[in-house]
DNA sequence: AACTATTTATAAGA
DNA sequence: TTCTTATAAATAGTT
């Protein structure tokens, strides 16, 4: 956005990179705390810089807080592909090595399988 | 952007709040990619919506890595805070609580940290 | 799900 | 680096 479309590679030039980093950074972080107030959603953002430098957003109810949500809801995602139960055809996928417990319907890709995980018991997500 | 300015609160019409929720959520993922890429930085995104449906965004070195790094920068940030040396004056602040480990020049606004962190030794980042 | 009027973000330039 | 400006991109309201 500006002078001239965007190619969506790396930067070879340190200094328009450092710049590009430092304004699109604030637009990000701006962005996250946006979509997090208008939409009511938990929001935990993490950015480390080529040299290092930590940048980070996270909604008030803190990192930690939505970091070990996010360790909870994988976790659970996991226990779908490895317990699931009465399969009626077989499922194969590298991930889940054939296990005949996975289900032939389920899907890997995130989107597919994320209103199983809204209905699995509370204490787990 | 779009046919009026935006009011930063929350939205109180349900189906409105979802349009925009799924609207921003894809431009918010796109952005912290193009940032990973163009300024070669990395990135970690984690979105619960309202209903606690997850979505995600990291760079290739994925998610778990990012938040293991995370860890570790936090952690190594806390110990900057708990075990610093040889202070001139004392520090005192509500995290601190008054320990005699923290130099008084010590601030815990991020920013005027990140330099002292970026010099720790590589074994705790 | 598409459209489009506008706002917003930002690439370059000063 | 901070400010300005032209333009691309995102998106709010509409269909």
């Amino acid at each position: 956005m500006g002078r001239g479309r965007v190619q969506l590679r790396r930067i070879e030039n340190k200094i328009s990179r450092q710049v590009t980093f430092s304004k699109r950074r604030s637009g990000l972080l701006k962005k996250a705390h946006e979509i997090s107030v208008l939409c009511d959603a938990e929001v935990a953002l993490i950015v480390f810089s080529t040299k290092g430098k930590l940048f980070e957003y996270s909604t008030d109810s803190s990192m930690d807080m939505i970091l070990d949500r996010y360790e909870r809801y994988s976790y659970a995602e996991k226990q779908l592909c490895t317990t699931d139960s009465e399969p009626q055809i077989q499922h194969t996928c590298r991930e889940c090595n054939g296990s005949p417990d996975v289900p032939a319907n389920f899907g890997h890709n995130q989107a597919d399988n994320l209103r199983r995980l809204d209905e699995a018991p509370v204490e787990i997500l």
